[in-house]
DNA sequence: TAACATAGGCACGAAAAAGTACCTATAGAA
DNA sequence: TTCTATAGGTACTTTTTCGTGCCTATGTTA
């Protein structure tokens, strides 16, 4: 059966959405990370949801996956060329997401770890 | 119990996620709209959903229902000022999906209704 | 009088996404 | 020999999201 979206805000979402690329995204743009350190990094994601998502950002081409053959295993995920052009977008949406939490909440009802680090 | 986001990412995906908020959005952007408009244009919606969605752009801040007192019911649905500002996000998302799309189907099998539209 | 147009509500069931628990492999260190 | 570190796999369950079907209100029109 053929896809077809409604329109290209869809795709993207479709790419970053779900309750854990976007803060598996968020670390990876600070360069190439192994499995553990992100597993570390991503608060609360489970061995299998991490492998999971980190498949399909593999599989939608915006990020590699390299194996060192070693015991015990290393495995490093980078972006890809392409994956790097998200990083403009990550940037847009943080600002955004950023303003409309004062926006929302200008008591600081709601929180955001890491809300003040750049990206 | 106390929200707390990981990063500001996921608070733009927790307000235009979902499998309906980018559709419904798209056309919000293009100016004021009736329920049974946006019912139309939005292929596949289903009254519970879009009324759903509606009350929670709504509830977030990002669009103003309007109710006209009169029989059969009128009622309009516009983006706030603040919702105006997701447009500039939302042009972004749209600009890298399309691009998105060339790079990973450059020969069409995947397609996008109003691919071409602007926004 | 009966049907229509419009916007929406609600109970329930189906499907998709995420979480839990437990399993594998292997070289080296204790 | 047993334990550790590392990355990943799988069956199953729970939670969240979405879809279906049916109900309400009311002035106008046929």
């Amino acid at each position: 059966m053929q896809k077809q979206y409604n329109n290209r805000i869809e795709v993207v979402l479709e790419v970053i959405g779900g309750k854990w690329k976007a803060h598996i995204l968020y670390h990876l743009t600070r360069g190439p990370i192994r499995t553990g350190e992100l597993k570390r990094l991503v608060t609360g994601i489970t061995q299998k949801m991490l492998t999971e998502q980190l498949k399909e950002l593999e599989q939608d081409g915006l990020i590699v996956r390299k194996v060192y053959n070693q015991v015990p295993p290393k495995v490093e995920y980078t972006l890809t060329e392409y994956g790097e052009s998200l990083k403009e977008v990550l940037k847009v949406l943080c600002d955004w997401g950023g303003d409309y939490i004062k926006f929302r909440y200008p008591n600081g009802e709601v929180t955001v770890r890491n809300g003040n680090e750049e990206l």
